[in-house]
RNA sequence: CGGGGUGUGGCGCAGCCUGGUAGCGCGUCAGCUUUGGGAGCUGAAAGUCGCGGGUUCGAAUCCCGCCGCCCCGACCA
């Protein structure tokens, strides 16, 4: 009697039918051990750049994610929904971000000539969905949700399904009365993600972000913790303060109170010398010294903005700190315009455009910029004296040790994989659509206030991996683990082993527990890599050897040992061992 | 879009500099032996050497053009 004859539930995956094709060396196109491990593990293939189709067995692990974002947006009162991907062009003039968003949506035409999109966000849909179904009070608040794929024609795709042209997405949108209700929409749905990404087993840290071209007043990212992410954070080593790089403020010292009488004003000759390191090393001082000035179009007019030599201007704050639509660095004919000089050569001093400096610069004296002339700098620059400063705003990068601005601590920079969004949006798209209701008192209809929130659910599919594996492959999260047992026949020729293996199986099927049976008629070395690899959360070995003492041998992935479990208790072992493993989801 | 790298059976690579008609490991298929941490032997299938053009008696190899993919940057809900 051999095991491919059977006895084993119907449920059962063997893998001799699972079409799991591990890979024994890493893929030569994937670069982070996330995107490595999904590949070798057999849970994705790559069809072309961002692009990528789901094996049954990532498959399985997707559909967990899922749930869980199913059953928390439920669970917060959210309502389901489905929307097109194929949109409307018209519904993206109609908000104004057809130009906005233009170059990362998939545009295309109909046999009719019509404009179409592939949706990279729902806003307009549903908006306009919201416009036409909501009328009254009564049916506020209200939230829907999706779990949908979206399209977006990344610059560059990377690291598999972290940056992928196309992805699934659940984006949640609330509608309320007002300000106060859609604030506490927000707070229902921000801590349904503290919930959703727990269960997944992830470390995040919510953290202040920028709302960038979705608009809005106010949003918090959800970053997993991982030194491969693509964003920069800012944390306070001291209070709770946590913002993205695009977004993150520093404490503003105080001004040095001893001025130093500066010298006038004194060109001095820096012939080539365009850079802040040319021109600190040519001069002998610090970049610190230096007055870096950048010539930018704001709404289109030039304007300077000086931050220290040593620091990075933020055009998310510059944008913010102005109130501007639009902020970005000129061109250099704007900046030979704007100067009169060469680009390398600006300075704040007799400058003709308004000048916006950064908050470190109050008070600055004695001090080297451009002259405004062709290989030209200036020393002794006294910002109070030299210049006129049309104001003062937080507007460079902050970096790790900057002074917190919410407490007396530090900073400290860490990466972050961004897998959940949340926005404040207001009344930018209710407007737009007129998306009104009649309140209480009736009289004129009145605008609803939005939210808006994503989940990047093969993202966070992918995040998890890259957060929790080891060397020898995955360690799935009993939540998200595509099946919750490998059980192994190590002798499948031997009847009696088979036969306790078929017993085990139906137990665990019995008890909700899916099973992935290795019934390759493989060496024992090439499954034990194997189920590492795959990384279920408990592995099961049958063999001739246990069996002789009556046992399997059982053992939670990650652990040093197999423990010696009885046949006839091990479902209930390995059932009690995965309720407890669900409940601690985060390490 | 700029910079760098790369493209050779399913996967990972060598061969290219110095042209002579393709090789290694893994995987796959068959057989035998093996069986507790990626087995051994024997045999087999599988590659228009990314695509197009050029040079040459002859091109994976040299030259020109194009394309895909990966990384860095710019960009990004």
């Amino acid at each position: 009697m051999s095991a491919d004859v059977l006895f084993f539930g119907d449920y059962t995956m063997r893998w001799t039918r699972s079409l799991i094709n591990t890979l024994r060396e890493d893929p030569q196109d994937a670069e982070i051990v996330s995107h490595k491990l999904m590949l070798r593990a057999g849970l994705i293939r790559r069809l072309g750049g961002g692009l990528y189709t789901f094996l049954p067995l990532g498959l399985r692990a997707l559909r967990k994610v899922e749930r869980i974002v199913r059953e928390e947006m439920d669970r917060a009162g959210a309502l389901e929904i489905l929307m097109p991907a194929l949109q409307p062009a018209e519904l993206w003039e109609q908000s104004g971000r057809f130009g906005a968003m233009s170059a990362s949506m998939f545009r295309l035409k109909d046999r009719g000539e019509r404009t179409m999109v592939l949706g990279p966000t729902h806003e307009e849909v549903v908006t306009d969905l919201a416009a036409r179904e909501i009328n009254s009070y009564r049916q506020l608040p209200c939230t829907l949700y999706q779990i949908q794929t979206k399209f977006r024609d990344e610059i560059r795709p990377r690291f598999g399904l972290m940056r992928a042209k196309e992805f699934i997405m659940k984006d949640a949108y609330s509608f309320d009365v007002s300000l106060d209700a859609a604030d506490a929409s927000y707070q229902a749905m921000y801590d349904a993600y503290v919930r959703i990404f727990t269960r997944c087993g992830l470390d995040t840290r919510a953290v202040e972000a920028d709302t960038g071209d979705i608009g809005g007043n106010w949003s918090h990212e959800f970053m997993v913790m991982a030194d491969a992410g693509e964003d920069a954070i800012l944390l306070c080593e001291a209070c709770a303060y946590a913002a993205n790089q695009e977004r993150a403020e520093r404490r503003a010292d105080p001004p040095a109170q001893a001025r130093p009488e500066t010298p006038p004003l004194e060109p001095v000759a820096t012939p080539g010398a365009r850079t802040i390191e040319e021109v600190s090393r040519l001069l002998g001082c610090e970049p610190r010294r230096l007055v870096k000035t950048i010539i930018c179009a704001v709404d289109g007019r030039p304007a300077a903005v000086l931050v220290d030599g040593d620091r990075e201007l933020n055009l998310a704050k510059l944008k913010r700190a102005l109130g501007a639509r639009s902020v970005e660095l000129a061109d250099d004919a704007t900046i030979e315009q704007a100067t009169g000089a060469p680009v390398g050569f600006a300075g704040p001093a007799g400058l003709k455009i308004p000048v916006y400096a950064d908050l470190a610069l109050r008070g600055a004296a004695d001090r080297i910029s451009g002259a405004n002339r062709a290989d030209t700098h200036v020393r002794h620059l006294d910002l109070d004296r030299d210049a006129v400063i049309a104001g003062y705003h937080d507007l460079a990068v902050v970096v790790a040790g900057d002074g917190c601005p919410r407490c007396a601590g530090h900073l400290v920079e860490r990466r972050g994989i961004e897998v959940g969004h949340v926005f404040k949006l207001g009344t930018k798209y209710t407007e737009a659509f007129e998306a009104t209701y009649l309140g209480e008192q009736g009289g004129s209809a009145e605008t609803m206030v939005m939210g808006c929130y994503g989940i990047g659910v093969t993202r966070t599919l992918q995040a998890v991996i890259e957060q929790r594996h080891d060397a020898d492959g995955i360690r799935w999260p009993a939540a998200v683990a595509p099946y919750v047992v490998s059980l192994l026949l190590l002798d499948p020729g031997d009847a009696a082993v088979a036969e306790a293996a078929a017993r085990v199986e139906r137990e665990l099927e019995a008890r909700g527990l899916d099973v992935l049976l290795d019934d390759r008629s493989e060496r024992p070395g090439v499954k034990f890599k194997d189920a590492d690899l795959i990384g279920l959360p408990f592995r099961v070995v049958a063999g001739a050897k246990a069996l002789a003492k009556g046992c399997f041998e059982v053992r939670p992935r990650g652990a040093k040992e197999s423990l010696l479990v009885p046949v006839d208790e091990v479902a209930a072992w390995l059932d009690e061992r995965y309720r407890e493993a669900l409940q601690e989801t985060t390490r």
